[in-house]
DNA sequence: GAACAGGCAACTC
DNA sequence: GAGTTGCCTGTT
């Protein structure tokens, strides 16, 4: 498949942004130029490069798809601008500039995201390969066979026996849970992620298994909904630390996620180092 | 073997 | 409403 140039790294840094927290399918791979990381994105594998300044993907879907996907037609500079101005954050900014956040399929996010909840990314990681590779779609390329993540329906349809090879414990009842709910229409996510932030975040809370965190970054890289702001133990930890106790993350204003994934990023990079 | 993990929910006060 | 505990599983 031959690579297209698809923007620079002043607008988009490929490891923050695939190694962030905030999609479990990108992977490092070995280059001899650059950075690069495969992957698969609805039904189109791809394989991102970042050689000299640009970068470029190779995959069967059109570039359009890419841009939206990355959110490369959103402007993030006056955000970026506005974070810069309260202390610490100004430094997450410059640390973390080129993340993106992705628009990621929704359902897909939301059943990630259930699978989080207390583990660590590569688990999370390998629980979603084996997934997708149960009960995905196979799509062949020259590089190998990517298996798309399993839809609503199908995952409706499985009992607790065809979950059991993922080893998710207590988190496969929430799966399939929210896959009848989708799948039904009961939870509708297109309508959620045209609806107000709030609204589509107490929505998805009335799923079992759901809470506040969970909620947040499925609304967040699910449903692109810009204004939420995820809590984890290391946010919480940047926010006891760096802030004022009564700093509100609201007043962060309708770019909020991003100014997240910033605070993440950073948060989890300086931690490395010593003990990783 | 015990404690813990990027969380939730049910239960306690 | 703040604090505690069990939950599957894997890792330390």
């Amino acid at each position: 498949m031959e690579k297209q140039l698809l923007t620079t790294t002043e607008f988009l840094d490929i490891k923050k942004t695939f190694d962030c927290g905030q999609c479990f399918r990108w992977n490092e791979i070995p280059d001899e130029n650059g950075i690069a990381y495969s992957g698969i994105a609805s039904n189109y594998p791809a394989v991102f490069t970042q050689e000299s300044g640009n970068i470029y993907v190779a995959s069967g879907a059109p570039l359009s798809f890419w841009r939206n996907y990355l959110d490369l037609d959103t402007d993030y500079r006056e955000a970026d601008r506005r974070f810069s101005e309260i202390p610490w954050l100004d430094k997450c900014v410059n640390y973390g500039r080129g993340i993106r956040i992705l628009n990621q399929d929704p359902w897909e996010a939301l059943c990630s995201f259930i699978i989080s909840q207390c583990n660590n990314i590569s688990r999370i990681k390998g629980i979603v390969e084996k997934f997708s590779s149960l009960y995905g779609n196979p799509v062949e390329t020259d590089s190998g066979i990517f298996y798309t993540f399993p839809s609503a329906s199908v995952t409706a349809s499985l009992n607790k026996s065809d979950l059991a090879p993922l080893r998710c414990g207590y988190r496969a009842p929430y799966i399939t849970a929210a896959a009848k709910a989708v799948k039904s229409g009961e939870t509708d996510l297109d309508y959620l992620k045209a609806c107000p932030f709030s609204e589509a975040k107490e929505s998805l809370k009335k799923l079992p298994g759901i809470g506040e965190k969970v909620a947040n970054c499925a609304v967040l890289f699910g449903l692109h909904h810009m204004e939420a702001f995820p809590v984890d133990v290391w946010i919480k930890r940047a926010l006891s630390e760096h802030f004022p106790k009564d700093f509100d993350p609201a007043s962060l204003g309708n770019m909020a996620g991003l100014a997240q994934q910033y605070m993440f990023y950073c948060e989890r990079e300086s931690s490395k180092g010593g003990s990783e």
